[in-house]
Parts: C-alpha cells; sequence; structure tokens
DNA sequence: GCATCTGACTAAAGGTATTAGGCAAACTCG
DNA sequence: CGAGTTTGCCTAATACCTTTAGTCAGATGC
C-alpha cells in the first residue's frame, strides 16, 4: 500500500503523454491505472471518472497551446504575427498529436468557460489588429482565421495532404499568403 | 431463430441513424443488436468487428456527403458553386451530426482509397473551374476550401460561434464571400 | 424432399468503467 | 511524541462492451 503520489496534475500529464503515444481515443482509465503500477479504483479518488480525466487532458492542451500562441504574438505584428500563431497551431498537432486530438474533444459549457478558449480567440483578434477591420467583419475573420487554422491542420493529420504534389508545407506557405492579402484587402459587404 | 434480415447495408445504415440520434460515439455493436433485438454475437456475421462497423458508416457519410455535393454543383459555377457545396457541407453536419463526425472517422489507408474523398477533392477543383488559377495554385486553393469548409463546419457544431454576434449563418455568407474575393484575386507567388 | 449453406443462437473469456467499503500511511495538533 | 483524523490505495463486486467458438434450425438449390 505504498503511496504512489498520485494528483489530477500527475494524471492529466500522464494522460496527455498517453494520448501523444497511442493516441487520445487510447487514454482511459485503465491503461492509466497499469502506466501507475496501480489499482484502477484507485484514481477515482483523484478523477471524478473517464470524462473528467478526458476533460482534464483537453484543458490542458488548450492551455498549453494558449501559451505557446502568446508567446509566439509577442513582439510580432500583420503577417508575421499571423504564420507565427498559424504554425504553432501547426506544430503543435505534428508534436502532440494526442494532445491536439484532446483540445477537440467536446466539453460541458462549463468546462469551455473555464477553458483557455477565450483566449484562443483573443489571439487571433489581436492578429487582426495589423489589418484595418471593423466589427462586424472582424469577427467574420476571426471565425475564418480559425477555420482555416483547425481545418488545415486536421486534415493534414488525417493524411489528406500526403502522397500528393505540391507538399504540405509549400501549400501552408501559400494559404497564408493568401489570407494576408485577403485581409488587407477584405471586400465591402455585396449589395443585396 | 426467426431470421431478421440482417444485412451489412442495413446495419450501416441503421448504425448511421443511431449516430444522428445518440451521437456517432454511442454507436456500438451491443447497442446495435439491441435495435434489431438481436443477440450481440449474431451482428459479428455480418460486420467484420466495431471498427468495421464504424467504418462502413463513415464511408455511407463520405458518400452521401459526395452525392449531394454533385448534385448541388450541377448546373452551378463560380461563387455559385462555391456556395452551394459549402451549403452542402454545413446543412449535412446540421441534419446529420452523428453521419458527419463518423465521416471524421480515421480510416485506413486501403478504406480512404475505397472511399468517396477523391470525389469530394474533385468537387472542390471543380468549382475552381470559375476561376483563374493555374497549378500549384489550384491544388493550394482546394486545400485552403477544404479546410474553411471542415474547419468552420466543425467549430460551429462545437458550439463555437453560438452566444455570440454576429451570428453565425451571416459570419458564414461574408466569409464565403471573402473566399470568393480571394479566389478571384488571388496573389502571386511573393518574391522570396 | 434432401443436402447444404448460412444466419442467429448459446457460451465463455477478457477489457473498461464505476461504486462501496476497508485498512494503513500520512498529516494535525495538543 | 502520540492520539485522532484524514486520505490514498486496496479488494470486491457489478455492469457493459467486444470478440471468438461451436451449435442448430430455417432458407436455398437441385
Amino acid at each position: 500500500m505504498a503511496r504512489v503520489g498520485l494528483t489530477p496534475e500527475r494524471l492529466t500529464r500522464a494522460g496527455a503523454e498517453m494520448a501523444d503515444e497511442a493516441g487520445f481515443d487510447q487514454v482511459t482509465v485503465s491503461a492509466l491505472a497499469r502506466r501507475f503500477d496501480v489499482k484502477v479504483a484507485s484514481l477515482y479518488s483523484h478523477v471524478r471518472n473517464s470524462h473528467d480525466l478526458k476533460t482534464r487532458i483537453a484543458l490542458l492542451a488548450l492551455a498549453e497551446l494558449a501559451d505557446r500562441g502568446s508567446a509566439a504574438l509577442a513582439g510580432r505584428s500583420g503577417k508575421d504575427a499571423l504564420t507565427a500563431l498559424a504554425d504553432v497551431y501547426r506544430d503543435y498537432a505534428r508534436d502532440h498529436p494526442g494532445r491536439y486530438a484532446a483540445a477537440q474533444f467536446r466539453l460541458t459549457p462549463e468546462a469551455a468557460a473555464a477553458s483557455a478558449g477565450a483566449r484562443h480567440s483573443q489571439m487571433t483578434r489581436a492578429i487582426l489588429r495589423g489589418y484595418d477591420l471593423a466589427e462586424p467583419d472582424q469577427t467574420h475573420a476571426v471565425r475564418l482565421l480559425g477555420s482555416v487554422f483547425h481545418g488545415y491542420v486536421t486534415l493534414e493529420q488525417a493524411g489528406g495532404f500526403s502522397h500528393s504534389a505540391p507538399d504540405s508545407q509549400e501549400s501552408w506557405t501559400r494559404i497564408l499568403d493568401a489570407l494576408d492579402a485577403l485581409l488587407r484587402n477584405w471586400p465591402a459587404t455585396e449589395a443585396g
């Protein structure tokens, strides 16, 4: 009965590592118990249930991603900032696929409110300070950028762009060029 | 021992319905057996295993989506086609959230090759015939559009755009306007 | 009608999630 | 420091879900 020193934080970190190694869907209470060489039931003192564990991993990933984003944005503006933030998402997904998948975990409204989600949209909005967009176009642009970042990274992770020319890095660069051009020249609302 | 008349197709369709009703992750061999009032083991004559079942549902969803896309693109071009295809994805995700989630199921390379995946990229490429883009920019644009469609719909489904102004429909419309403008005025490669 | 095939069944083993209750290690405080 | 309390990990038990093996009867083909 030697105490191993489990804590919600250690379990969450270990779960995140497991996710990166084997996939987020392989993260289970049982597997985590095995990793600590502890009986399954023991984890339930630290984590409410399986869903709670996954939520914690998701929140960890969202926070890490926001931290990296903040760091990358510091001192940059305009296209430089756009590229920096975009690369943060892409690199994170590449380096930590399980955590990135975890960040997509459907959160309850309460968990979402307590998450770093707001920081993410704020970062995207910060990029737009380098462009001349008033509301509501700024919000539209925030949503567009979020969609492209998330969509591209997801499709790339799913293997959608491999095995075909041109390579993904080139598309990524050109897409960011194109978004920069679009933001600099955002179209006026069309006449109905 | 009355024969119920199970077939892989019926199981797949029922699984897709279950996904829309309760979520793709609630689709299990057991639940499906209950739905047909049949013992669990009976399903294994028609479906290799749980993964196979999910793959079939994913393939069904991808095919349905491609069918709707084809129908929507018929007789349209330019921005009209762009909007039509984009709406197909968004509407499908809204009407069949479980199937849309299934379409994201990670396929093995063989399953992916046999899927309607190629039709999807061909449809996007067809849209670009209305714009003046030569390779490799056309491929970059295909990837951009795929990212936006998928990314936006996913974020919207996750509730990312609810509870905040402007409403999602308005952003969607303006984002499609913006993409149209971008495609009509695709930036030349920047000088290195 | 008979032989065959096949679809659904029983049985069984193994994995995951979760709860209840027990015991000992670690903390707390006089 | 030692008594009392808290807390962490344990055993035990229940309930699903998945998957395989082997059986039997209903459907099919000649």
